[in-house]
DNA sequence: GGCTTTTGTCACCGATCGGTGAAAAACCTT
DNA sequence: AAGGTTTTTCACCGATCGGTGACAAAAGCC
């Protein structure tokens, strides 16, 4: 690692020190699992002393606050473009909000890992992740059902947590172990069957005849 | 704990021993989380010394693969009762698995745990635990489905598996958290909004009306 | 030049981890 | 009671963990 014996950084610049163990600390996240996830680690994969995480950050607490913020932006940008062509009822919104979903968890390692995480130790410093995300997730989603109405015969609340948990729930069984149940999760042909389910329960449920308004 | 200076165990049982063992491996699972699974947790609540952990399971693998059949077992238990009144059409059998599989998470933290910990980790320990308990789950479906068939114009396994997610992943949540998003889901009352929106889903997928076979 | 402040490194602490070798204590057979 | 076997505990190892205090070196200020 080192060819010059105690090379002392190459340069001096906190600010890039700063972003090196913010980094590393999505990067040990992703790479290593939350169960690594510690000062010792992130200090590793950083390339400098632990201590500047206790001096910077004020301990691991202070810097998975500075990586919640770092996520929330993460997460509203990955979502964003998505939004483009316009929705005609309740049943499209959700429809495109499912797909949104499930493509940008399929494509964030960490998004995907900082879930998991939320999911496995209810600690303190997981609950302000899952708060952070939970509100860029709502913004996004508010600003992407625009005035549309659910309509009011049917508990839309408890449907769409059923389907949204069902995107996270099948990206990250398929994280771990390439599937879920005795569905394979792997290929793109696979989740086009999960996508095309996920369109025909969203049809059936929320069928795009009957507009009702109220 | 010890009243009498290093007491060394107040029966000699081998039998006993491993018992307490697996169920003090449980115990930390639901306890503490996987997180604290190892030799020092369990022996420490197993109130025995952690030799006895590589000398009668062969250490953590051994002990891992004895409480994953012991686990099937206590899966199939809970799921047997279940399926009492008779079905009379593929999406009634979808309902009633649905609400038996989220009640029986809902009643198990240890079958919680495990599901969890298959999901957080795919180490080799995890892969034989979701191996026992999918063949458990698979049994358990069969046996309930009897000859009933699902219709053939649609992607029955891609929205089984999204719906057996959602549930898995509801319950994992709930349990974190106490709720997912922004739905809570604690009281009875909040599960039974769940399972009123799992049935109107189910009913709108599969429709008891049209008995199509083919 | 000297001086303080910032930035980074090092050495160390106690605690816990998984794992092992050997002694001690109960049980069984004779 | 003697000897051997099984069951259990104890003592120790190296490694890693989170955390802290002291020190070295670069940068800014006078």
């Amino acid at each position: 690692m080192n060819t010059a014996p105690s090379s002392p950084k190459a340069t001096r610049d906190r600010a890039a020190t700063e972003r090196a163990i913010l980094d590393a600390a999505k990067q040990v996240l992703v790479e290593q699992g939350f169960t690594c996830f510690g000062v010792n680690a992130i200090a590793r994969a950083a390339g400098c002393d632990k201590q500047l995480i206790y001096r910077y950050y004020g301990g691991l607490d202070g810097l998975v606050d500075a990586l919640g913020t770092e996520l929330s932006h993460l997460f509203g940008e990955q979502l964003e473009f998505e939004s483009s062509r316009p929705l005609e009822n309740y049943g499209e919104f959700v429809e495109q909000m499912l797909l949104a979903l499930l493509r940008t968890f399929r494509a964030s390692d960490l998004l995907l890992r900082i879930a998991a995480w939320e999911i496995l130790e209810p600690s303190p410093i997981t609950r302000r992740l899952a708060e952070t995300r939970g509100a860029a997730l709502m913004h996004w989603v508010r600003s992407m059902r625009g005035d549309l109405e659910p309509p009011e015969e049917m508990d839309f609340g408890a449907i769409n947590a059923i389907l949204i948990a069902a995107v996270q729930h099948l990206v990250l069984s398929a994280h771990a172990t390439g599937g879920f149940g005795g569905v394979p999760l792997d290929s793109d042909a696979d989740w086009k069957r999960i996508e095309a389910g996920l369109v025909a329960m969203v049809r059936a449920i929320y069928p795009p005849s009957s507009l009702g308004g109220s």
